[in-house]
DNA sequence: CAGCATCCGGAGCGATACTG
DNA sequence: CAGTATCGCTCCGGATGCTG
């Protein structure tokens, strides 16, 4: 079989499963919270402290639609103060290995990307 | 080494690297015409045409971006009528490989995900 | 054939202030 | 501590119409 046969998986339904999960990690947080909770647990001040720029309101917001999605867990401890721990579920560290590959891209094209868009960008 | 050492791939510089790439390819159809571009070189209403629901104005953009950053080569042959070729360069090939990774662990995922949105919007 | 120009609604996201 | 509420900006993307 030869390799562009593959792609049927992109766009099998007209993208539609890869769009369900595009839909979710493709937003600005995302995926950089999924990897800080693929070192353990944390609880919500911790996961803020270590996502450098991001708002309450957002972490809330990527954390409640990770929740949904069961991609992360939300546990809260019956504590004063309260104490609500955020890990992930095996569906969400299933998300780690193809995540890392894109990752792997990234890092290995991104000096090209710039360089290609400085290039255009006199072009034009 | 540990599995979630790895994933200072995805936290690294913050997340610049995987933000390049991810600003690129989460919009609604760069992934469906990159996969489509992978059986060949093709023209512009060819792509139109295989890529059912975009409009003439996003596929241009889409393709325009994917112009910019070095992915896709677009080629103007002096013709009349005009044909313009677009394909896949080699950057743009080796997308390919990661994109299918996530593509498959969307499809195994897909309907663990909605079951997830479903028991959520009951219990909410 | 292969586009560009314009208008417009909605979603994403940040800033700020308040609370059980 | 772990959120919620509100405001406002920006950008994505769809619809429509025009052109070399």
């Amino acid at each position: 079989m030869s390799e562009y046969e593959h792609t049927c998986m992109i766009r099998g339904d007209g993208g539609r499963a890869i769009r369900t999960i595009l839909d979710r990690i493709c937003n600005k947080w995302t995926l950089l919270i999924v990897a800080t909770l693929d070192q353990g647990s944390l609880r919500f001040t911790d996961l803020h402290q270590q996502t450098p720029g991001i708002s309450q309101r957002m972490l809330t917001l990527t954390l409640r639609n990770l929740e949904r999605d069961g991609l992360v867990s939300r546990t809260v401890h019956a504590e004063v103060p309260p104490r609500v721990e955020y890990a992930l579920t095996s569906t969400g560290k299933s998300l780690i290995a193809p995540a890392l590959a894109l990752a792997g891209w990234a890092i290995e094209h991104v000096s090209d990307i710039e360089a290609s868009r400085e290039a255009y960008q006199t072009r034009h």
